[in-house]
DNA sequence: GAACAACGCACC
DNA sequence: AAACGGTGCGTTGTTC
């Protein structure tokens, strides 16, 4: 029902007694921090459907409630209660800047479609409601599409637009229904999850971890990173001048004009007479590996180009554009982004940002994000995390020894199986991600007999890796899927993709790990001057007072390197910090930092999340 | 006109 | 027998 003013208090009174809801809002657009609103919340039940409008509409002045009201949902919202959002972060976001939270248990019903089936092609309401026979309304989307309720725009320099909806400008008469629909697809979707969940003893405990880590991504998310505007400006400017020179060059030598595309590419590149390959579509390829082979300057123009094409429009133009009136910028974790379970970024993906400036270069990305006033950078790293985990399932102890005494792992299995420590490392990642011998000889840069002779050799030495590889590529075959540490599973639909089960209980173990430190760290650094700001798979990036580094630095990284209930082997993790910028990290010893230690932050009882027991129940092995 | 496929490339 | 795992994004070219 559409709630009137007089209604209000009367909804409320309905809502307050139910445990479980689901909630949908509306907004203006899909970027919370960019200028885009609520005007609509939803409530849902299993039989009843609450709208909230905000919205002015023409002739429905009795059904546009006063904004200041939204912040009288709170009561509704507060623990103890279940909440099913669909995407949680997004309403949670718009939500809280109304000043609306939700303290109650948020199940993301999003997040556990893919924790129930994680090989779903889409993750949309409209899907996952579908497939448990509920039809979401499109009425919203078609009347956009029809009455072209929307605009292209552009930015600067991109070739590329992006779509922007008005679905404020929608009529209430068809966005009222179609919200309503929204809540009521969500409630029974979460309920159908929660049976589903319940019946998997195995997935109990991961349900509950993905619960918690949802709000606090949604945290970090909102702290967002600040951004050094005026440096990513400069970077932009310079990497754009840089581009267009490379195309002008290329133009001048080759007399032609210039398009980065393979077809353009591949007449000009014949008049030379180099040869090129095929990708696997058969037409022509020019890599940067390949262009690197070239001679002709033209292909060092075309380097040029890619290269401050992409800085300057995948990453500095974006990190301006994304950021907020603050500087600040909020990018979105996508907590079930991946098949493994590993989060993706989007809007901007920092999880790709480049590490290394490369020779002669002068803008560094990374120099971009810099620290608030006060605070410093510290950053938090699993050391060798998925090789350490993989050969604490395999029990390789004599390997496992070595690394325990300190030795870097990869030196190591260099040690033990007598190879050179490249050749070690490019084993020990190819071969847990299933490589075949042709990659592996490529890979190496050797012919296929002896990648064949290096392979022999190396599981000759290490033979309960090459046990736990082959039982989990047999328990793949034979069982359809594989399970991690924490229970999360891994459909094998195809057996002939059977050679990625090592690697899905592998990476997918480390998403886990660090979803537990996640929630571990949060809950610690609750109450104190220290923020989370962002994970890249195996790390933590965080924005601590630096009268707080002291004490708060070892023991995050003892809830990290605690929240692996190791068999063989623990996780150990590095540190670096740095007060300038993300692009200037040191180790942690050349951290100056030696004022008292606070306290208040080394009394806190830290808490990691339980998981106790949790290995036991979910055997990844037959 | 708009959606989609293909390619290339940044990260772990 | 053979297969290197997981992402997001910008540009170009093709298709509907």
């Amino acid at each position: 029902m559409l709630v009137s003013k007089c209604q209000f208090e009367r909804a409320i009174e309905e809502i307050s007694p139910l445990k479980t809801l689901a909630l949908d809002t509306e907004t203006t657009g899909l970027h919370p921090y960019l200028g885009d609103e609520l005007f609509s919340v939803i409530i849902g039940s299993d039989l009843k459907q609450w709208y909230f409008n905000f919205l002015p509409y023409d002739n429905y002045d009795e059904f546009v409630l006063p904004r200041d009201w939204i912040c009288k949902l709170n009561s509704v919202l507060t623990a103890p209660r279940r909440v099913y959002l669909h995407n949680a972060k997004f309403d949670m976001h718009f939500l809280h800047k109304e000043g609306v939270e939700i303290t109650g248990t948020v199940h993301d019903t999003m997040v556990m479609a893919r924790l129930l089936h994680n090989d779903h092609m889409n993750y949309s309401l409209a899907m996952c409601g579908e497939r448990i026979g509920f039809t979401k309304s499109d009425a919203v989307e078609e009347y956009i599409k029809k009455h072209k309720l929307y605009e292209w725009e552009t930015k600067e320099g991109k070739k590329n637009r992006t779509k922007k909806k008005f679905f404020s400008k929608v009529p209430a008469k068809i966005m009222v229904p179609y919200g309503e629909r929204d809540a009521y697809v969500t409630y029974q979707l979460g309920e159908y999850q929660r049976k589903e969940i319940e019946a998997n003893p195995r997935l109990a405990r991961l349900h509950e971890i993905e619960c918690e880590t949802t709000p606090v991504v949604f945290d970090m998310e909102r702290a967002g990173v600040r951004v050094d505007k005026e440096y990513s400006a400069r970077g932009f400017a310079h990497e754009r001048q840089q581009y267009i020179k490379a195309a002008a060059e290329f133009e001048k030598l080759s007399g032609s004009s210039f398009k980065d595309s393979s077809k353009a590419l591949a007449p000009a590149f014949e008049k030379l007479n180099e040869r090129y390959p095929r990708t696997e579509k058969g037409n022509p390829s020019f890599t940067d590996k390949v262009l690197k082979g070239f001679t002709s300057p033209l292909a060092s123009w075309i380097l040029e180009y890619r290269y401050s094409q992409k800085m300057a429009h995948t990453y500095f133009q974006n990190f301006i554009d994304l950021s907020d009136g603050e500087g600040r910028l909020h990018p979105n974790f996508r907590q079930a982004g991946t098949v493994t379970g590993r989060f993706s970024m989007a809007d901007p993906n920092l999880q790709n940002v480049p590490k290394e400036l490369p020779e002669g270069k002068k803008y560094d990305l990374r120099k971009c994000f810099i620290p608030k006033d006060g605070y410093v950078f510290v950053e938090i790293d699993y050391d060798a995390m998925e090789f350490k985990l993989m050969l604490d399932y395999a029990g390789q102890t004599d390997l496992i020894e070595r690394i325990k005494a300190g030795l870097d792992p990869h030196q190591a299995t260099a040690d033990i199986t007598g190879l050179l420590r490249k050749q070690a490392k490019t084993l020990n990642f190819g071969l847990l991600y299933g490589m075949g011998v042709a990659k592996l000889a490529g890979a190496l840069g050797v012919t296929e007999d002896a990648a064949r002779t290096f392979k022999r050799q190396y599981f000759g030495r290490l033979p309960l890796v090459e046990a736990f590889i082959q039982q989990a590529t047999a328990t793949a075959r034979v069982r359809g899927n594989v399970f991690n540490w924490a229970g999360r599973t891994y459909q094998f639909p195809d057996v002939n993709f059977a050679y990625k089960a090592a690697n899905a209980i592998i990476q997918g173990g480390c998403s886990d790990i660090v979803r537990v430190a996640m929630v571990g760290v949060h809950k610690y650094l609750t109450n104190l001057n220290a923020t989370m700001l962002l994970q890249v798979h195996d790390s933590l990036l965080l924005e601590v007072h630096k009268d707080l580094v002291q004490t708060v630095v070892p023991q995050v990284k003892r809830i990290m390197e605690q929240a692996y209930t190791y068999t063989h082997l623990p996780m150990t993790c590095s540190v670096e910090w740095s007060d300038k910028s993300w692009g200037d990290l040191v180790d942690w010893e050349k951290c100056p930092f030696t004022l008292p230690s606070s306290d208040e932050a080394r009394d806190k009882i830290q808490g990691l999340p339980s998981v106790a027991g949790l290995k036991e129940v979910a055997q990844c092995l037959v």
